[in-house]
RNA sequence: GGAGGGAUGGCAGAGCGGACGAUUGCGACGGUCUUGAAAACCGUUGAGGCUUCACGGUCUCCGGGGGUUCGAAUCCCCCUCCCUCCGCCA
């Protein structure tokens, strides 16, 4: 959520920020005269309770002397005022839920680094690294779901059978190599970053912290029963951590990093991607968050990016980053970089990772404010988080990836010791 | 799951219809004293909204939401969370 003041002390600049997205910008002026009434009734309002506060007190006072029968006209007094109060108070109640609705459909305001675009096809291409098209041989050009069948690796039958379709198990080498992925992520981001093991199921608040809810209701699972969410991302717990606490300046920037599982209905996604690994409603993720004050932000930004980068450049895939532009960022971000990495199986570019910057957008909806080092009073906090690691796409780039001739499948280095000393998946002797 | 007891400022803990945003203690901050420090003493010390160039004014918040009342931290109703005991359990 933006800061009202920002539409009520510079509305173009907030028309201008929503517009660059491509975004109707009604809202914005719709939100400025719903503040602007909703002021001047509180004023009001305010001013007829401090009357009927003040007659109350001489009541007591009347009371307490017991000069009972004097106080009789002042408690009518104040009981008229009352009603008016109520009615002041119905009125702008309703007018500032009204506004709050506003706001919250108001997106963030792009960054100006972020670059100008409609949609998908305007995001810049930062760089691409490690990747030639003509390089792949044909042992490599076999998609993922095959390989993992053949050696052993994967049963989405039985996943299916079990759970329903865009749901998977890995088996075996194929466990491993998954469970050895999150392992490595983890390890490599905890000399900065406190490893936090966080609850899966939320309440309903939390989800609504970090904007989760109400817009993607049918994005999320819910037990009905115990009024529980099922967490998509980590960051969903991750940012509550803080909800509604003041932090200080000296403990900041706070950097958490979460191995969860995250689940999501896919609602929105019936029949895309129902194979294999690309599109599942449960998967595990390791997830890189970070609070700051705002200054720090462009450092903390970079310094994600390049952690999760990192991880996909160690582990020998090929990738490329993009600038998201700002018809293409989600609505609480300022900037947005994705990390896809090139899987030869299905010759696609898969995103696994997103790394955002949100401003205060996020931190103002979850509360979560800091004190800062100088000056009085608190401030709110800037959010930013990526995935460091999302186990089904890296996993089936790296086995397409490592797929050898003669239908084996190489682990990368840097897993080995997390595989038990294990250099290559190979199919079960029978 | 059953039966009880709680939720108040950074923490501890009073208040149980009027003068309470809240006694007090601890902590923190500033000062006096001291060569310096400790102790002692004095003072300050929650968050947020509106308004003001500013000084200031004013409102809201005692777990959350409703109600009673001229007036609610205090009374009533609902919800959430925490604790203790019993049962069950990885």
């Amino acid at each position: 959520m933006l800061d009202v003041r920002l539409i009520r002390s510079d509305i173009d600049s907030v028309r201008a920020g929503v517009a660059r997205r491509g975004e109707d910008t009604s809202a914005v002026d719709r939100a400025a005269e719903l503040d602007a009434e909703v002021r001047s009734l509180a004023a009001k309002r305010d001013s007829l309770r401090a009357e009927i506060r003040s007659l109350s007190n001489e009541v007591g006072s009347l009371f307490r002397d017991g000069r009972k029968d004097e106080a009789g006209s002042l408690q009518e007094q104040s009981k008229a005022l009352g009603e008016e109060e109520k009615q002041l108070d119905e009125r702008a109640g309703v007018l500032a839920s009204e506004l709050r609705e506003v706001m919250l459909r108001i997106p963030n305001l792009p960054a100006a680094e972020c670059p100008d675009g409609g949609g998908e096809a305007d995001n810049v291409l930062l760089r691409t690294e490690h990747f030639d098209p003509d390089a792949y041989g044909d042992h490599q050009r076999v998609p993922h779901w095959e390989i993992g069948e053949e050696l052993g690796l994967l049963d989405v039958a039985r996943a299916v059978k079990l759970s329903g379709s865009m749901f998977v198990m890995y088996r075996g080498a194929g466990a491993a190599l998954a469970r050895a992925l999150c392992q490595l992520a983890i390890d490599r981001n905890v000399d900065l970053y406190e490893e936090i093991r966080p609850p899966t199921l939320v309440r309903t608040d939390t989800m609504v912290a970090t904007g989760h809810l109400p817009k993607f209701v049918d994005e999320a699972y819910h037990s009905e029963r115990d009024d529980l969410w099922a967490i998509p991302t980590a960051e969903v717990p991750l940012t509550s951590l803080a909800r509604d606490e003041i932090l200080d300046s000296s403990e900041l920037p706070k950097r958490f990093c979460a191995h969860t599982s995250c689940f999501r209905r896919e609602a929105g996604s019936a029949g895309k991607d129902t194979r294999g690994l690309l599109r599942l409603h449960e998967f595990d993720k390791v997830e890189l968050l970070a609070l700051c004050e705002p200054a720090d932000a462009p450092a903390l930004h970079d310094e994600i990016l390049a952690r999760a980068e990192g991880l996909i450049a160690d582990l020998g895939l090929s990738y490329r980053i993009l600038d998201l532009c700002a018809g293409d960022i989600g609505a609480s971000a300022r900037r947005t970089f994705d990390i896809e990495v090139y899987s030869p199986g299905v010759d696609q570019w898969l995103e696994v990772s997103s790394v955002s910057w949100f401003g205060d957008y996020q931190a103002r909806r979850a509360n979560l404010r800091y004190r800062p080092g100088s000056g009085k009073g608190t401030e709110v906090l800037n959010t930013l988080n990526g995935s460091a690691l999302a186990v089904p796409r890296v996993w089936a780039a790296l086995v397409e990836t490592n797929r050898r001739p003669d239908g084996s499948v190489a682990v990368p280095e840097l897993l080995v010791p997390y595989m038990r000393g294990l250099e290559s998946l190979t199919a079960p002797d029978r």
